[in-house]
DNA sequence: ACCTTTTATCGTAAAGATACGATAAGAAAT
DNA sequence: ATTTCTTATCGTATCTTTACGATAAAAGGT
């Protein structure tokens, strides 16, 4: 029988693939564990400390900007990057409801 | 100056962003949330929710399953999945508390 | 004005992910 | 045994990601 298939994702699903592969990269982790254990902003430090070549490591910093969590004030020579703090607690309470979900479920039956 | 780079990444940055890729697309999402709202093993009614072909449907599951999120028994015409509770458990606090340290971070510290 | 330093962007190569049709394979039903 | 149903796998096309070198751009120091 010709079952009738959702036609599309859920707005929450794409917004949870979303930012989950904003996680799903070590450099990318690396920057957010790495901004976030420093009360200011660091200018240009991530590139030292990743083990990629500048061009690679700002093209990750690119995507950790465009989804919100850094911020990046491109400030002369050097750019100042740091976490947003905003972004960064809205996003990650939203993936942990779902986490807690699939956790909840699991506890509950034994499948 | 010649910074000394970290050669490699850390083991738990390869680990969270590995967990992270499997939640990083809304079919795996909408397939480990459908398997957490039923109590029994579901057999290919995946295929039919998941709006996209079999084939494709089908690899996703491999994925799911590759890193252990859930488990399949090819049980001869129709197979039969469910979540892992174990792994799901395991997995999902391993990245819970990734999100935990940048949430207190965040709180901490204005940036 | 010129050099240096820092970082973004461009161009591009290579690898990986995603998607689907077609086919195989396995079991049950007839 | 043949047909039917279900699901995995193969082959393949296309898109995306990742990575890096080269270059541009922007500001400060000399």
């Amino acid at each position: 029988m010709p079952v009738i298939k959702t036609e599309e994702f859920r707005r929450r699903e794409v917004k949870l693939a979303r930012v989950a592969k904003a996680f799903a990269h070590p450099a990318r982790v690396m920057i957010l564990r790495e901004l976030t254990k420093r009360n200011e902003c660091v200018c240009g430090e991530i590139v030292d400390i990743v083990p990629l070549a500048q061009a690679t490591v700002s093209q990750h910093l690119r995507e950790l900007k465009e989804i919100g969590l850094i911020r990046g004030e491109i400030d002369g020579p050097r750019s100042c990057y740091c976490i947003n703090p905003k972004t960064v607690l809205e996003l990650t309470e939203f993936f942990e409801e779902f986490l807690a979900e699939l956790k909840t479920a699991c506890v509950e039956k034994a499948c």
